[in-house]
DNA sequence: TTTTAAATTGAATTCCTTTGCATACGTATG
DNA sequence: CATACGTATGCAAAGGAATTCAATTTAAAA
């Protein structure tokens, strides 16, 4: 239970015959220390093996230097990961920490949130549920910069910066329509998501500016429920001619379906187009037209906005979709 | 740059007519308090909003409830993200915060496990590279348990926990043979890692003991590279009847090759088996016959062996191999 | 060489919580 | 009536580093 006692920068003062604090300003770049006594103050550290301790130091700084990441669904969808990679990838060059929650549907993000709290979480990231008003609330009182990848709360104090996925949609039914798909459906991810949503409504109301009418199922983003959702919008006695899938997943189980379970050809029977792009998506297999979320973009905005708002508390959240980009593979039918 | 000021515990006591111990000790499940004043406590810390700093308790109870995870892979292979997903929520169960580095190809672990000692991180699980000897030393001195997953280091004090690497080889090698293919191939994930060596070693003694000569190629782990590998595996003059990918990744590669590059049929013209199980692999795309790594008991005997050593750092480090499942699918052929 | 400004350094305080020790309480006992 | 007892609480120290202010050294200018 006792652990070892570490190694303290007084015991490193006292070997170098120094003061604590010039051990201390040793570490910090701008702080004025001789050259000399700096060396002399590391030669005493690594014989020592001392590290400064985090805890002491934020303690008084009031800056921990961690930031919190609360992501979900890293197993069920690729593009998941990704955003953690890049996420982490992006924070870690800008020197912060990332402490990591991965949350599950039976978790409350009100059981999180205090836990990164407790921790003096200099910013939050949230790319999984929705962040409860009271929460909200508890970070702004604290102080703490909240900002969502993908999902968007109307009137919080949280930034935003989301793929403008209401665009997308509108893209994928502008290509069903310009290659004369007369039965479309609509494949929605989970009906409590903002992304499925706004897919669905961009898409909706081309489909509907052009009066076509058009077939609806529900997925929930993952691809057994894709392929069951994906057999009965084909075993209709009036079937679709293409769906919009509302990510690749999804649409893998769509594919899959329509090729293996039902026997039916893509694109010739049934054009298929997903949301996302990840890297899956142009594997031979699949080979699948998609939207591709510009990730990358949307990271880099998320973290800029999340350090520079930990950097100045009285900056107000900002938001913002950005486009995403169709890309055209096999899945598709073409007759442009 | 200024920081709101948070509530401590010494506002909440002096609102709440009681020293700062009671209300620290109000915290606490031992500490002797009455219900009444514990009530008091928490009334008027619910309304000042206040909550314990972490990071002064652990500054002095020398534990920070927090775990490092060094993890890489992440994006090129969805067995990460599961295992990530896994230890993440067994971590949380046991009260561990988790401190996350993604590091790749060009980031070496020592210039990352400096860090999560700054951050006094209660102990360590490594998934990705190996540990020099400096590192471990380092831990060893801070008394810092580390546990490798699916790693090891011969001669180090760190804890593993592996799948059974050299066994799943040789069951893969012994279906091969039991099903008549008379021209196996190994194909290698990346040269240095144990896993990949292990797999090839297991796979290797079965087929020299049968006097069967073996293909070999290198996949790196990845899609691209086990697609390339697999295109010169099969033009070859003599190409082979039975790939083994070192894992489920590298096997997709393989049989889109075989498919769709080669036009060849699988299990027909060839079998492909892969190692890891990860949920694709019973997608009907790819029906992919494979090692199934005992993740769950792998993750488990993992985030047990380090609480355990946490809580008593005295223990020795311990390793253990798990036995792997083959999960018989469609990619590789059957004459039993 | 003296004066003055600038660069280093040290002492003491601060960040917020946990915890060992001391105290106060009312009751039961000799 | 004094003592022992157990519980609830308060006091004060400790944990490790950053930082302010003052003191000291150094370098530059005169």
């Amino acid at each position: 239970m006792i652990k070892k006692a570490n190694v303290t920068s007084t015991q490193v003062a006292n070997l170098a015959g120094v003061s604590q604090s010039t051990v201390s300003r040793s570490y910090s770049q701008e702080s004025p220390v001789t050259e000399k006594t700096r060396k002399k103050v590391f030669e005493v550290a690594k014989k020592l093996g001392y590290q400064p301790n985090a805890m002491a130091r934020s303690l008084i700084t009031r800056r921990s230097n961690m930031v919190g990441i609360v992501i979900s669904n890293v197993t069920t969808n690729p593009f998941y990961p990704e955003v953690l990679d890049l996420l982490s990838r992006k924070f870690q060059e800008n020197g912060q920490k990332v402490m990591l929650f991965v949350v599950h549907r039976d978790q409350s993000l009100d059981d999180i949130l205090p836990q990164l709290l407790e921790y003096q979480v200099d910013g939050i990231i949230i790319t999984a549920a929705t962040l409860s008003s009271e929460m909200s609330y508890q970070c702004e009182r604290r102080g703490t910069p909240v900002t969502l990848f993908n999902r968007y709360i109307p009137k919080s104090n949280a930034s935003w910066f989301c793929c403008d996925n209401k665009a997308g949609g509108s893209m994928v039914a502008q290509l069903f329509l310009d290659s004369r798909h007369k039965r479309p459906a609509y494949l929605a991810g989970s009906e409590d998501t903002t992304t499925s949503i706004d897919r669905e409504k961009g898409f909706m109301e081309i489909m509907n500016k052009n009066g076509v009418e058009t077939l609806r199922e529900v997925g929930n983003y993952n691809y057994n429920d894709a392929y069951a959702a994906t057999v009965r919008l084909m075993e209709r006695p009036d079937p679709a001619d293409a769906i919009f899938c509302s990510n690749d997943i999804m649409a893998f189980g769509a594919l899959d379906a329509i090729r293996s379970g039902l026997g039916l050809k893509v694109p010739e029977d049934v054009s298929i187009i997903g949301f996302d792009d990840i890297p899956m998506a142009s594997w031979p297999s699949f080979n699948l037209t998609t939207v591709r979320q510009p990730v990358r973009s949307m990271v880099d905005a998320s973290v800029e906005d999340l350090i520079s708002r930990i950097n100045s508390p009285e900056k107000p959240p900002n938001h913002k979709s950005i486009m995403g980009e169709m890309i055209v593979r096999g899945s598709s039918r073409n007759f442009s």
